[in-house]
DNA sequence: TATTAACACGAAAACGTTTTTCTTAGTATA
DNA sequence: TATACTAAGAAAAACGTTTTCGTGTTAATA
């Protein structure tokens, strides 16, 4: 087991000081360029690395940056992660992950370890339990400490920040509109909580879709689903009395168990009953008819939080940038489950 | 913006030394009841957070864990990062995640920069890349400077250190066995190239499967795919001329694949055609039919891997304990796709 | 009373860097 | 010749901790 070799190692070696081969590895001009030739060569056959650690020390900043998601096992946040890493990678840092698994605790805890300096900023989207009680003052205080903070996805309006979101309200606007265009006059929604902020924004451009052509809404075929694990019996009591010609749903399970009912129950999909879900993930793509659905570009969206981020961590200006509100377009991805227009 | 506040400035406001705050502050009896009193009041009223980074400079080691997987947007491996972030969590380690997205070259990039002395230890899966090519110094360098490695999943035996499987020969053959005894003669296996480890351990279960019950092998319904793009041809192929009654995936997504194309030829399942995949993902859950599947327990494969690393790292002990490989056992879980015995 | 032990705390070194300041010799200028 | 300047490098301070080794009191013991 090899020792790890330090920069004084060296100096001793090369009889030299520290100083001396600390400039000579950064090129620093004052140090002659026979020197510095001479301890470059040496520091590579002793396979020198710096000690990271000690540079974050000195430098006060970590090259780190933390990423606190709800879930990881979800389709979504893996895109976002996905592209947040390669961002961050690119740009010279790494991403620590931690998960709140939707538990307000678990999200003070983790921000609270994270910011104990082995960080230099924060991305992260809320979980629902936060977004329900509306205490943030975890975030105030790092933010306060004057660590950049990007939310993306479930943010809040009241924190000041940098956001990035999807243009959630517009996306389902358009999906419904889709859905209206195809040819459907009934359309049910099937969504989450209100206090979900993009539940919320999704209802509504649902509601104002159906307001703008004149549909009158039918609180009937709105289903509000709190539990994912119990959806199945709200879903099968819209199917009753079955009163629509389409479902619109805010993600792809609720989408697809509702597609295995109609299914289960004889109806032809798109002829009689179609179907848009949300999060264009694997279920979207291998289901059985595929499953037309309102694409939010993770990858995309982690990229650009990562970038704000660092930006926002290598500006050296003293006056602070106002904070950026960044919307990601969405994209409808038609498959099978829909009628075409 | 408040500045962070360290031990030297408590010193000085107290009016004692940092050596006397540092001890009071981790409870060292050498000080004076009152005085630590004193000391750990001040330090919680002006919010003292330790730095720690300084910490780790300090004690060499800074309880962070770095993981590497091919890829992010994958149930088993988001599971199996849920698992090791919680028992990583539990026991004070934070989990610092990098994605080699299966190349090999990112896989070398990503170690070298984590072994940049921010990390104490590795958790990964190789990269098919790195199995088909069989190189493997990046991971002999870490190990050799002393960095404790699990691998889990994908491993090779070439290299000495934990590792953390599932009984995948074993998983295939009792799949392959639960078909035959349900009554299928003619079992069709999707599988990988055989240079990934998993791949290849899977079907010679299938193999040895066939084999015991005295079923000969038709290569002809044995189907090796490259590239999960371009399973549906090589998928439907095999339903040129179907003499198959069963099919035996490797994993969920050339299951669904094959699932689609026999009930687009009008295929019952299972009564025509049992399926049975591998992964218990959403795909498996949601689809219609449900999917039986052999599961991999990928969270406990995480909490061990990373319960197995830490104990390696804490333990002070000179000789070095011997290398562990542990498996965890898949188990079926049967649901629609299969008939029952 | 002199010696020792326990106690409570301070000083300083150390972890591995980077950076600022200081030194010395040699060279150029007036 | 005296002065100033430059180049090349050394020394030291700093980042925020932890830990080892003192050291001065006070209390207990011989």
């Amino acid at each position: 087991m090899k020792k790890k070799v330090t920069i004084k190692e060296i100096a001793r070696e090369l009889d030299v000081s520290v100083s001396t081969v600390s400039k000579a590895l950064r090129n620093r001009k004052e140090i002659g360029a026979e020197t510095t030739q001479r301890i470059q060569a040496f520091a590579k056959l002793l396979n020198y690395k710096p000690n990271s650690i000690a540079i974050s020390l000195k430098n006060k900043r970590s090259r780190n940056i933390g990423v606190i998601i709800p879930e990881i096992v979800h389709h979504f946040f893996t895109t976002v992660i996905s592209g947040i890493e390669t961002a961050a990678n690119n740009l010279g840092y790494n991403v620590i992950v931690c998960l709140s698994n939707e538990s307000f605790d678990k999200e003070v805890i983790n921000m609270e370890t994270l910011a104990g300096s082995s960080i230099d900023g924060f991305i992260l989207s809320l979980t629902k339990e936060t977004q329900k009680k509306k205490d943030f003052h975890h975030l105030l205080e790092v933010i306060d400490q004057g660590m950049p903070v990007v939310m993306f996805d479930r943010v809040t309006e009241e924190i000041n920040c940098d956001k990035i979101v999807v243009d959630d309200a517009y996306a389902v606007y358009n999906a419904t509109n889709h859905l209206i265009l195809s040819g459907c006059k009934r359309i049910a929604l099937l969504t989450t909580m209100d206090y979900v902020s993009v539940g919320k924004q999704r209802t509504m451009g649902y509601l104002n879709a159906l307001n703008d052509a004149g549909i009158q809404v039918d609180e009937n075929i709105i289903v509000r689903i709190e539990n994912i694990e119990h959806c199945e019996n709200q879903i099968s009591s819209l199917f009753e009395d079955q009163k629509f010609d389409a479902v619109l749903s805010v993600n792809e399970v609720f989408a697809v168990t509702a597609m295995r009912q109609a299914l289960n129950r004889g109806l032809k999909i798109p002829e009689d009953v179609s179907f848009i879900g949300f999060t264009n993930g694997l279920l979207s793509k291998y289901f059985y008819p595929r499953l037309t659905t309102i694409v939010q570009h993770g990858y995309k969206m982690g990229e650009k939080a990562a970038k704000i981020l660092i930006e926002r961590l290598e500006d050296e200006e003293e006056e602070e940038k106002p904070f950026i509100k960044e919307v990601i377009k969405t994209s409808l991805r038609e498959r099978e489950s829909t009628k075409s227009i």
